[in-house]
DNA sequence: TGTACATCAGTGAACGCGCGTTCACTGATGTAC
DNA sequence: TGTACATCAGTGAACGCGCGTTCACTGATGTAC
């Protein structure tokens, strides 16, 4: 628990090394508690083993960290939902990015909650760093992502949708709520083929093949 | 915004009345503030015009107010759920109760992130009042409101679905998914029939009539 | 009818805590001459 | 090659604040006799 190893400071150039120890050090302590409320200024400067105002070198105030937080993951969450986009078939490459937008969701349950809990945002409109700008464009490029692999399977002839735009943000909406409840409850009667019934009813993929 | 009337006291059997008090207090200030962070024990105490441990009289600890909170907005949606069942057609009903659920989480987008956010949720194996069991079956009245709706559509032939339970968790997890990020952005692009989209794609209705 | 007393709703002061933020600082490291 | 100096990463102490909770209390109201 406590810092045994003594921090060596970082070299001339390299001082933004500690945000990114400060950014990953958040992430820590968010994927073990849980619990949003307890990743605070103080505790991660305890994680990283640093003095608290050390944080202010890199970050304007606490809510720039969890800004921080949030942007690093959807940067993996597109990551993940771009490497899972292999083959030709336009039918598995839209199940395959399902899978992977669900599996995200349940390898990092409170990253999750926290990506779209919208908890973590302060006020906006008072003092703090943070922008509506920086909030509103986070999850476009994910979007963007399924929308293609759903437009694939229409210019394919492999799914019925007239509107692969509409069709995608519901898709992705059930995805969301399936994805949110599961990351934020205990235990659910689900029955088992909840996620294969949510998506294929939602693409409109044709039965073929 | 002080409280000018003093309280007077309430009569000697009536003293739970504070407690209503109190849980009304707290819904009022996270309708206001949708930052439920803001919503304190002193904060409540605050807001009735009581002395902060007035409130000991009536919950155990500051978890147990978030508690009834959030236990009196599932009793007022499944209330509302339950009045939107009105006429003989069941398909008109399964579309009644679906726009009744979304409307309240319009209506209500901070109660509605507390319900289904479970931040408000604390340690539960750690020193609250709140066990498992007050959590785990807060929304089971809701979602038996709604199988029964999809099942009398089976019943009549208007719905197409062969499991209607396991449909009626698909359909709610896509007005839950609307439903959240409605409640939880600023704004979205969000396409002008989303939530028609949703629940028609969902419910799978037959096209007849 | 009068009075002593138990009950009960709510209070005021105080506690220890962790928080975000500020301030002036330390001391190592690279650079200019 | 030596030395003065600017730069830079990070620190330690302190601040004021609101929090949840505790404790002993006050004073009105109903009840027993």
């Amino acid at each position: 628990m406590a810092e045994t190893t003594t921090r060596s400071r970082n070299p001339r150039g390299e001082g933004g090394r500690l945000r990114a120890e400060i950014v990953a050090a958040a992430v820590e302590l968010l994927d073990e508690t849980s619990d949003q409320s307890t990743i605070t200024l103080r505790s991660v400067a305890r994680r990283v083993g640093i003095a608290a105002p050390s944080i202010y070198r890199h970050f304007p105030d606490q809510p720039a960290i969890m800004l921080a937080v949030v942007q690093q993951a959807f940067g993996e969450l597109e990551a993940q939902l771009g490497a899972a986009l292999t083959g030709d078939d336009p039918r598995e490459r839209l199940l395959a990015i399902c899978h992977a937008y669900l599996r995200f969701a349940e390898d990092h349950p409170s990253r999750y909650r926290t990506m779209f809990g919208g908890v973590w945002m302060p006020a906006l409109d008072d003092s703090t760093s943070i922008t509506e700008q920086d909030v509103s464009t986070l999850g476009d490029n994910c979007i963007r992502l399924l929308t293609e692999a759903l437009t694939d399977c229409v210019n394919a002839g492999v799914a019925t949708s007239t509107d692969p735009h509409a069709d995608t943000v519901a898709l992705w909406l059930g995805m969301h709520g399936l994805a949110h409840q599961k990351a934020v409850t205990v235990s659910f009667p689900w029955p088992p083929d909840i996620a294969e019934r949510v998506i294929t009813t939602l693409t409109h993929l044709t039965d073929g093949v």
